[in-house]
DNA sequence: TCAAGGGCATAAGTCAAGTCTATGACGTCA
DNA sequence: TGACGTCATAGACTTGACTTATGCCCTTGA
């Protein structure tokens, strides 16, 4: 986990992928503002650091191979993610260029916002986003004193004075250790409301969308009391280590445990009857719609989820 | 789309998040095998590169500020992601050394074995997959032959002579271009399998376990025939382009769109009263069970998804 | 049949980038 | 107060990748 080797340029994956999609190293080599040469060089090069024959060359241009086209495959979604935290990260600069202040909460900010911030800059090049992350009070607060021109809650309720358009739906997932007796439970026997409420969980602090979503939904159908968590922390990544290390079950985003799932490191374990979905939305102030910039990352946002 | 830019090289980050878990410059730095000026410099050339400042230095050690904590969150999905691609080259290695020979169909191997593979190789170090990828039936003969000691398939039917375990589910998806009619209908008007027959598609070649599944799930539903499709394609990429540049809907693998709806390319359609999820199964030949690193693989694939 | 053009590979020189060692400044702890 | 930890700076070095120039191969069209 310490350290990626071979990978970590993914430059020549770039490259490798503008081949694929031109059909000629010296197209791509044009596309990316390099010699010929040093193209077929990176691309060789790869290959040699990978063992695999990637390209077949022909004086017709070149094409992938199949194992050339998996790898491009793979590359496309690290590459995505870069792209992503590229926009993410364009977003935290305080330039006083021509900037479009967004607020958005935690969970957002975190698995949504960067990809809708990778279309937006090719939708509207040259305008700079601004992005401040906080609990949905802070983001509504945002957008009502006018420092976010645009903002994304997760939370329940729409604060006054707010206008909201969902955007998307998620869901708060119970997770635990692969070990965890919930997890080697024969399906289906998922866990009920009143044993979810008398376990003592990895959570976030006070404050949290995500804890406060889980303890409403809780006390709707339960009478137990909470259980208190066996410990809090700051990061929704901190909790998940947590999991993973075995020290108790925790409740997440569906969105921010997905890849977790995926990989293996922590296990999913449904709750019997408890509606744990949550609405999240695009807010503005009351009677000042959307313009310009804010208007279209609205439409990203709200396209890329229209069942929500 | 065409090329990124400031973060083709992950290395940095790789480190920051190593600084950000050990919780100093120095310790990092050992980590990586690289001196402490030299981890202190990269750190500093990303700061400078991003405009952020991502740590809080103190003689005590360094630690994430708020802005450092989320880079490090976007961060570690594209190092997760370039995990999963150095994994994926690996096993594309043909070494003579001690390997672990893999079949699966492609939707895995794009889209979960990856993830697999990466704990793989920190469960069981040493060990070399070597990968080859087919549809179904070629997997499932490959692992009759004997010339595959593990296989992973996603058709609905386990061949004779060999047993199967469940690994997990997808589904189906239909995806049209976000101004596509499908689209614009207001929920919860989802398409009919009337429809969905009647409607030519993009579609990949005959004997895609994708394009079975749908045909033989549209076929239990509708008398009517199935529509010839727009056009037959080659890869899922090529797929997704198509409907992304509005030429037909058409239907993948969840796994295959989940990014592309969340970055909001394409938009998912509901059907109405179409069973479309599969089985995602592990096969071995019957009689012969897993032994060594076979078995630990299985065990990182079922783990991954015990519900299905 | 032959020239023109596009495609890829090789060679040699140039240049920039990152790294290392050595050293200094600051804070904590025994 | 001295030893050990942290991070930052400075200067020399080495490595690596790029560019330009050139050659070979194949297809195309006159």
């Amino acid at each position: 986990m310490p350290l990626t080797s071979r990978v970590s340029d993914l430059g020549p994956f770039d490259l490798l992928l503008s081949v694929a999609r031109l059909g000629s190293l010296g197209a791509a080599a044009r596309e990316h503002g390099i010699s010929q040469p040093a193209a077929s060089s990176r691309i060789r090069y790869l290959e040699r650091r990978t063992g695999v024959t990637l390209l077949e060359r022909s004086p017709q241009g070149s094409r992938l191979t199949a194992q050339g086209a998996l790898v491009a495959d793979w590359a496309r979604t690290a590459l995505d993610a870069a792209a992503a935290l590229e926009a993410g990260i364009t977003s935290l600069h305080l330039t006083a260029e021509a900037r479009l202040p967004v607020a958005a909460s935690m969970t957002i900010a975190e698995y949504l916002l960067p990809h809708w911030l990778v279309r937006f800059h090719t939708a509207v090049a040259g305008t700079a986003v601004a992005l401040t992350t906080g609990n949905s009070d802070e983001v509504a607060a945002a957008v009502l004193g006018g420092s976010a021109a645009i903002g994304f809650v997760e939370g329940p309720a729409v604060p006054r004075g707010l206008t909201a358009h969902p955007v998307g739906r998620d869901e708060l997932i119970v997770i635990v250790h692969p070990e965890h007796p919930w997890a080697r439970r024969r399906p289906p026997a998922a866990v009920t409301p009143a044993e979810l409420a008398a376990t003592s969980l990895v959570s976030r602090e006070h404050g949290s969308g995500t804890r406060l979503s889980l303890e409403r939904a809780l006390r709707a159908r339960t009478a137990r009391p909470l259980a208190a968590p066996v410990i809090e922390v700051s990061s929704t990544t901190a909790i998940k280590t947590a999991v993973a290390e075995g020290v108790a079950p925790a409740v997440l985003s569906s969105l921010a445990v997905a890849h977790d799932l995926a990989a293996g490191t922590v296990v999913a374990v449904p709750v019997e009857g408890l509606d744990l979905t949550r609405t999240l939305r695009v807010v503005h102030r009351t009677g000042q719609e959307f313009a310009g910039a804010a208007r279209e990352l609205a439409a990203i946002a709200r396209g890329s989820a229209p069942a929500g």
